[in-house]
DNA sequence: TACATTACTGACCGGTCAGTCAGTAATGAG
DNA sequence: CTCATTACTGACTGACCGGTCAGTAATGTA
């Protein structure tokens, strides 16, 4: 019953020393708090609170509030990324086939978890907070459209997609996926009645290949 | 040279009493600020000031902070819906070519103009005024969705369009145009490298008539 | 047991801002 | 020219929060 167990949340009253795990546990926490309240509106005292220690202590491990959020960034979305990039080095089917995994496998990694409050708070508060949307634009939008624009010069080269203006495409195949999640944090909690899923993932993915592919070549 | 002008700016130092200009004065003023700024980052000192006159003034014809926000939209937004549903309603023609020229007058009148700020206020701040985002989802949204359920209901019962999901066909072409405004008060001031706005344009209106097309069906 | 090190605490500071209200001055009526 | 009305002002209040730092207590060392 005594000393025995180190982990902090347990016994709330005792003061452990816990260097190791302490950077992990307040950006978990950070990154539910931003989800559940934005950038600028999470208190760091909450922050602090939710990882079982104090502000002080949130000072010891990260040098300012955006500072935090850069590891969050950091510790959510880098190995997401490596993962596509490693998808893209392996495949050897056809374009059609490694974008739709590509764009199911972000589906299923991020927007269906709490990653996806992310690009959701660059967009929302990049305005008073430049410097994050800097650091996010280097480390992930500008990954995310290299690999994008990988994928298009494939299928354009092999003809299997049409002869389109390659930065243009980049964005309109990621912005329905942006959206979503946008439209789940902002507009769904106030009653927007919107669609499972399933079905917009489905007819996003129809409408995209079928835009994209060359015309008289059938399914 | 005494006392003919009732317009303040032109002498800062009087204090003009000038009851019925002052609510167009000041939402002009705050649409201004907003999109400079964004909603909760801009005070109401400012928005005041710009507008010529001080603070408590402002109170006198606004509630609050929100309900200023909320005649902002009316002003902005409701005309321009008023105008899409005047087209619906006059066309004869086939439906793509309604719908180009649907997205076409509200590119040029909401995403070329400061109205472009609006969507993008709501999206980013709604968690923090979630009273804001159901008046816009029902002044505007709900409109918006409905007029252009309209146009894909009657491309589809012509055979021009494929049969899909109309729900979420409606958000998949909102999309595109709701992320260009996103990209450029977001991430576009922080050194994301863009194409203009007519690429994009036609890219997205290709990219969606083709997929939006029946097979077989030439040009 | 004594002492040094350091992870951790939380009261405090300085600056910000939505909203208030007692007072001021422009206007209009008689 | 009064005097009443009211549009307008701006100093003030109370709450909020990022960041600081003097102090506390857990741990390591001998």
């Amino acid at each position: 019953m005594r000393a025995m167990n180190p982990v902090a949340t347990t016994n709330p009253l005792s003061r452990q020393r816990r260097k190791e795990a302490r950077p992990a546990e307040l950006t978990a926490a950070a990154l539910e708090l931003f989800v559940e309240r934005g950038f600028a509106a999470t208190r760091l005292d909450d922050v602090a609170a939710r990882a079982g220690v104090s502000k002080g202590t949130l000072y010891l491990y990260f040098a300012s509030k955006e500072e935090l959020f850069k590891a969050v960034i950091q510790q959510g979305l880098l190995p997401v990324l490596a993962q596509g990039e490693e998808m893209m080095a392996q495949h050897r089917g056809d374009a059609s086939t490694l974008l739709r995994e590509l764009i199911l496998r972000w589906w299923a990694l991020v927007v269906n978890t709490p990653l996806s409050a992310i690009p959701k708070l660059i967009i929302s508060e990049s305005g008073n907070f430049p410097e994050v949307a800097r650091y996010f634009q280097e480390q992930v939008g500008s990954r995310k459209d290299q690999l994008l624009g990988n994928v298009l010069q494939k299928g354009m080269q092999s003809g299997e997609f049409r002869q389109l203006d390659i930065p243009a495409t980049i964005d309109l195949i990621s912005a329905p996926i942006l959206m979503r999640v946008l439209w789940r944090y902002s507009l769904k909690p106030c009653g927007s009645g919107q669609q499972d899923d399933e079905t917009y993932l489905n007819t996003y993915l129809d409408l995209l290949l079928n835009g994209l592919r060359t015309k008289g070549v059938r399914t």
